[in-house]
DNA sequence: CAGTCACTCGCACGGTGTACAACTGGCCGG
DNA sequence: CCGGCCAGTTGTACACCGTGCGAGTGACTG
């Protein structure tokens, strides 16, 4: 450890041999906190290098326990799809609450780790994480109890996780810039407004909607917008179901 | 010049005196090389060294005519928004068949510009950008023509866009990583399988969906798959619509 | 006591975005 | 005609990045 002199150096001064037993490293240990570093700073916080700092170790010794980058995120997306929780239901009444909470948990999960739009290229291609298939799997289990058969359970999965996906991504790629920004979603808003609504002359009907919006209570909003999606979602996937059943 | 250094020097061989009045760059010439880039080589092959080589010029150059790469990128990516066709509809009746064909086509737009979904985080603050406030306006105009008030048709508009931006993202990055492999979405799809079905086995209905599922003619499993969510979300607003008209 | 193995470190390579200062050449006012 | 301005381009430089490779290092094993 030549990063450390000591200005008193002695044998008794010296740390510990460290034990080997247990490795100053592990593949858990990497993960949480590369989470806590994208939680705290956002993507480009993330880099090897400070990452083995934060670890009291060196960029390369990384490399031992995750093989890329890459892989390294794949593994920190499926460590937090561990967070999205998904009731097993039995009444097929039930469905619809229990696919509206998925919903609202997905979409808690993305607000909480926003970094994940940058990633989203990535996050598309961990079918095999183990909470993402235990998510799925009890996903297809509210809706094949709900009467969809097995593929079309799959389809109204794809289609609602899509929705939510889609949604909260914007939402929190806004959320991103705000806080890069260091300004409130309140603040942002009004010192936006004139500008938008100023640049949306040109388009008679985006000009009346920012003129009538009082742009006010902007998290308010979103709630809002995600919930009428949401319910407009499911009464999709309930008249489906309805029409099926006879 | 000294990048290109004359074997056979000559006053004669000397290229000619770059006229001034038309500059070397410009903006648009910029983003529509910056555009082929990604679309040909993926967003990683987008540095400005490269950009600015390919337009026979320095990397720093470029900078002359764009604040910086996040600025650039998201010229070119109103630039692509201008790519999707929204009808003008006044026909009431006809509000569906325009609100699918907009999600189509901002589909095929997504597909045909796969790298867009690694930069999904910018794609979200273009709100000013004239091309996507242009196709805003239209979409605001084909649900207004429906029956929905302004700010209902804003969140009807957003909803339809999140569900097509979701699906058509966890499309385009599979398909960015197929090609990255160099196999056919075919060739991987087959080669998946087995995997796929040996890691499903400890959750039951994934494992049944895995096993009932041929594996073949992936395309039109996904063209398939939108078209299911999208008449979903379609049927939810049209119920809604006729709801709120009595 | 030698060797092996799991793990860590140091160094190096070839990139990246972009700040900054120097240059170039056409234009315009004097 | 000429000096200065100024849009546009260049070269240099900085601080960083992901990661391949070889050299330790210490605990355990034969």
């Amino acid at each position: 450890m030549p990063a450390e002199e000591q200005s008193f150096p002695s044998v008794w001064a010296r740390p510990r041999r460290r034990r080997r037993e247990q490795p100053a490293l592990s593949q858990e240990q990497i993960v949480s906190e590369a989470l806590q570093l994208l939680d705290s700073e956002g993507i480009d916080a993330l880099s090897m290098r400070r990452l083995g700092n934060r670890l009291g170790a060196v960029a390369t010794a990384v490399y031992w326990h995750v093989a890329n980058k890459d892989e390294l995120i794949e593994l920190v997306i499926d460590e937090i799809y561990g967070e999205v929780e998904v009731p097993e239901v039995d009444d097929p009444a039930a469905w619809r609450e229990a696919a509206a909470a998925t919903a609202r948990s997905l979409r808690s999960m993305i607000l909480r780790h926003p970094w994940i739009v940058s990633v989203l290229d990535e996050v598309a291609l961990c079918y095999l994480g183990p909470n993402l298939m235990r998510a799925s799997d009890r996903m297809l289990g509210v809706f094949t109890t709900a009467g969809f058969d097995l593929v079309e359970a799959d389809q109204a999965m794809k289609s609602l996780v899509a929705y939510v996906l889609g949604m909260a991504a914007s939402e929190a790629a806004m959320l991103t810039r705000l806080t890069r920004s260091g300004r409130t979603e309140q603040e942002w808003v009004e010192s936006m407004s004139a500008t938008a609504e100023e640049a949306a002359r040109p388009y008679p009907r985006l000009h009346a909607l920012y003129a009538a919006d009082p742009f006010s209570d902007p998290e308010r909003v979103r709630v809002d917008n995600f919930g009428y999606g949401l319910d407009r979602v499911l009464d999709g996937l309930e008249a489906r179901r309805a029409a099926a059943k006879n």
